[in-house]
DNA sequence: ATAGTGTACTTTGGATCCAATTGCAGGGAG
DNA sequence: CTCCCTGCAATTGGATCCAAAGTACACTAT
């Protein structure tokens, strides 16, 4: 405690449980645990140097969450979405965000602004060095920016919970260089019709960028389920 | 095995972990353990006979699905929602209570209208025994067959998340006589309007019955915020 | 050859033990 | 009298051990 503690940016060592869940989750999300993967407990405790007993806490946690399913005896195995399933979150995002944007877009101060359009910026940046994890965070870090304001956490909450089942997805999406640019394009769009102000504009930009996505990962799940090592 | 074993009716011993989850889940629904208490894992493991750890782990996996709050080194919490969040949640069961109404009606079957009535049966002859746990439990029979139809299981269950959330404060709410009286006769109104195929009428009933219950709810949580003993 | 069975191995489930953190109570200094 | 510091009790966090269930595979009998 000599000097300097930077006033908020410590992190103090979490417990494993903890640290083993955000593991877990990042791992799935960027497609490193495709779905339909089984998590063993032995392998993660050792991987993470930690005992089974963190590793079975973290994992009823994602449990919980839907990230994994589980069944007695049998174990864990990440959850995997068919076609249908796939629209069917989309459907419901739809739904959700369009609410939530209209409710936010009112609100959405001078510095949201500048947070939308430095995550556009990320967005490309990441493009750009070909990281996918730094790209799939950096586009939640537009689409959120858009929608946290609405002032509503519950319904936020929600919407993180869909985007959460469908990244192992996403990240599969983005693999595919014609459609990065496409997302470039659609966010300038859609940023311009924030700064205007045409909230339906904004909806139906919003609905068009989904249904994008919609349509490649349809074609890229066709054939095969998972498996992608 | 003499002669019947009903095909399913079968129900093996589950594991400790999946029957400390359901009975907290219970306990928690029904208001025995109101918003805001501390659970401790050694008085639980303790009632139900079990060492700590299933009940850790059944706690993690509550803790994913929102019922309760954790904290390290600190505990778990019943979560507790103040009147904002609640209404937050109602407002997202508008939403997708709505679009779940309109995708399901179509598709019920000569079944589906029979459990319908008996749900509101149910309701009512728990409502006669003063049965706080059936009612609830026979409220939501009526409620989820009139959406579950619709096809979208994602829909449904995330739908029927929220309504696990409010759960505790819907017992609240069904402890005052006047409400319930008003609930039978909504019921009826809302099969009524379901069996004439009027879609728009059904969803507006239904928002007119969420409605009653903010209000009591409101009311009732206005002063005090949990302790209801 | 194949279906069924028994056995060994892997993996998960649960209990007990010990360590680490927190909160509180009591005592002492200013 | 107030504030802080120390130490104790309660509670959670993690590791190790053993039991139970499931799985794979070889072996046997038809």
């Amino acid at each position: 405690m000599t000097s300097e503690q930077k006033t908020s940016g410590f992190e103090r060592p979490k417990t494993a449980q903890v640290a083993v869940a955000e593991e877990l989750r990042r791992a799935i999300a960027s497609g490193e645990l495709p779905p339909g993967t089984q998590i063993l407990q032995e392998r993660v405790a050792e991987q993470l140097g930690v005992s089974r007993v963190p590793v079975r806490e973290a994992l009823k946690r994602l449990e919980g969450e839907g990230r994994i399913s589980y069944t007695p005896h049998q174990g864990y195995f990440v959850s995997k979405l068919d076609i249908s399933e796939l629209l069917e979150v989309y459907m419901i995002r739809n739904l959700l965000e369009a609410e939530a944007v209209r409710r936010s877009l009112p609100h959405l101060t001078e510095d949201d602004h500048v947070e939308l359009q430095e995550g556009i910026l990320a967005v490309e940046e990441a493009n750009r060095k070909d990281d996918l994890t730094e790209l799939t965070a950096a586009n939640r870090r537009f689409h959120f920016a858009l929608i946290e304001p609405c002032g509503m956490p519950r319904l936020i909450r929600i919407i993180k919970g869909l985007w959460d089942t469908t990244d192992p997805y996403r990240s599969l999406y983005f693999t595919d260089a014609r459609s990065r640019d496409a997302v470039d394009s659609e966010h300038r769009q859609i940023l311009k019709a924030i700064l205007s102000g045409d909230t339906d504009q904004v909806i139906s930009l919003l609905a068009e960028h989904r249904q994008g996505t919609i349509g490649s990962l349809t074609n890229l799940l066709d054939g095969n389920t998972s498996t992608a090592s």
